[in-house]
DNA sequence: CAGTGGTCTAGACCACTAA
DNA sequence: TAGTGGTCTAGACCACTGG
C-alpha cells in the first residue's frame, strides 16, 4: 500500500467501504500482502484513508466474506491461507474404519515433458504448441486406489520441479510447488461431471470399465490469478456425495 | 412478534444482535412472517427492543445473509420466498438450441395411494407403516426426457391434492402443494450421487441401462422445518455439470 | 501494558419508494 | 411528503493477545 496517496482510487460516486475493499483485493491479487501475513488494522487504514473506523470495518468485513482475509480477536487481520484438502473431503466419502476422514496418499506413477494437448494449453493460457510437465498421478487409502489424476503444469516455471525425485514428493503437491518452484496456489475453478469409466481408469481404480465415475477438472491459479496448473481426477461414484441446503 | 415483551430472549452473555436474529428467525420459522411479508424496519425494531438501530441493522444483516430476508430501498425488509427451479439449473445444462435456460415440462405418469417404503417414511419422519401418495414423473424439454422424478407425499395433508387430475398440474408442484393443500415448502435439503442407469430408469430417460446418471435427493421442509415431500430425481450425467471456485 | 478486533451507541445525510 | 434502507461518522467499552 502506497505511503504516499492517501486517497481512496476508483469511481467517487462508488461508497467509500467498496472503494477501500477493491484497494485491499488489489494488494492482495498483486500478491504485496501474502497468504499468512498480516494485513493493517482497521484503525491504520480509517487514518490512512482519513474514513471513520466503521466504514473501514465494512470494507474487511466484505473481504472476510469472499475469504480472502480472517480476523481474530487481539491478534488481528491476516491474509487467509486457502486449504484446498477441504475440497477433496467436500465431494468424497474418504473414511477409514473408525468414519474418519483420512486424507489420501499420493503416488506419482510417471512424470514427462511432453507438448500439451490444446484444450490443456487453452486452459493454462499458453500457445497450441507449448510444453508442458505431464504427470499421472494415482491417491490411495490404506492402499486402496480412491482417486486417478492427469496433471499438467506450464514447463517453463516448474523445471525445477522435474530435480525432484517422484518418490519424495509427499501427498500434496502444492507445498512443494511454492517451495521448490516458488509458485504460490491461492485459489482454484472446479468442474464436477460424471461419466463411464475408460479402460485405463476402471484398470487404476480397479472397477469395471463402464463403472461411473465423477470427474472434477481443477484450473489452480496464482497470485493475480494466473494460472498455474491443470488437474483432471477420477474418482469412484460410489465414493461421491454433495449435499446443500436451498432456501 | 409479542407487542408487551421488549425484553431480548436468550442467554444474556450473547451479543445484543444475535439474541434479535434469533428472535426474528424464530418468527420466521414460526410462520407468523410468511414468505413474501413484510417484516419490521429496522427503526421499529430498535425502539421496539430498546437498542440502537446499528444493532438491528446487524441482526437484519446476519438474516439476510441466511437467505431468509431480503432488503429493497424505499421499500422495506421482506421474508424471502424461495425460488426452487433455481437449484435445478444448478446441477443441469438444460438448454435449447439457443442456449437458453428452459424449464422442463412436468408430466405425471403414474399416482397412488400406498405404503411408504420405510427409508421415505423414515426420512418424512412418519411411522414405518405410514400411508403416501406416489407418483411417477417425468420431466421433458421440447419432448425429451431429462428427468425421471419418484416423490412421495404424506397422504394426511396431501389429500386435497389427489382430487387435482393430473392432467391439470403443471411444470411446478409447490404451487399447487400451497394452493391445494396449504402446504407452503420454505427450505429443501439435496443430496446428489452418481450410479449406473438401472431398466426403468433407461427406458423413461431413454439411455442405455448402465449408463451412468445423476440422483438428487431432495428432502422439502415447510414452516418450521417439517418434511413435507420426499423426491429422487434422476438425470442425465452427460447433461449434468457443477462448478465451484474455491479460495 | 498497548494494540487488536467485537460489540454497541446515537446520531447524520442521502436515494429511493409509495401515497 | 413520510418512511425505508444505504452510507458514514465518531465515539464508547469490552475481551483477548502479545510482549
Amino acid at each position: 500500500m502506497s505511503r504516499h496517496d492517501p486517497e481512496l482510487a476508483g469511481d467517487r460516486r462508488l461508497p467509500l467501504y467498496q472503494r477501500l475493499a477493491d484497494e485491499l483485493r488489489r494488494e492482495i491479487n498483486a500478491g504485496r500482502w501474502k497468504p499468512g501475513e498480516r494485513a493493517p488494522s482497521e484503525t491504520w487504514l480509517a487514518e490512512h484513508f482519513e474514513i471513520a473506523p466503521g466504514t473501514a470495518r465494512q470494507a474487511i468485513a466484505m473481504l472476510v466474506d469472499e475469504g480472502l482475509l480472517e480476523r481474530f480477536r487481539g491478534k488481528g487481520t491476516f491474509v487467509r491461507r486457502p486449504r484446498f484438502d477441504h475440497s477433496l473431503f467436500r465431494f468424497f466419502r474418504f473414511r477409514d474404519r473408525s468414519g474418519e476422514n483420512r486424507m489420501p496418499e499420493g503416488r506419482i506413477l510417471h512424470r514427462e515433458v511432453a507438448p500439451m494437448p490444446d484444450h490443456v494449453a487453452e486452459a493454462l493460457g499458453l500457445g497450441a504448441d507449448a510444453l508442458g510437465i505431464a504427470m499421472s498421478r494415482l491417491r490411495l487409502i490404506g492402499g486402496e486406489p480412491v482417486l486417478a489424476e492427469e496433471i499438467w503444469l506450464p514447463a517453463g516455471p516448474f523445471a525445477d520441479f522435474l530435480e525432484i525425485p517422484v518418490g519424495e514428493v509427499g501427498p500434496l503437491l502444492y507445498p512443494v510447488y511454492e517451495s521448490a518452484c516458488g509458485q504460490l496456489v491461492v485459489s482454484a475453478d472446479e468442474a464436477l461431471r460424471a461419466e463411464a469409466a475408460g479402460p485405463e481408469t476402471a484398470r487404476l481404480l480397479q472397477i469395471d470399465a463402464g463403472a461411473p465415475v465423477i470427474v472434477i477438472d481443477r484450473l489452480a491459479r496464482g497470485i493475480g490469478g494466473a494460472p498455474l496448473e491443470w488437474r483432471r481426477s477420477r474418482g469412484r461414484a460410489d465414493q461421491f456425495h454433495y449435499t446443500t441446503e436451498i432456501r
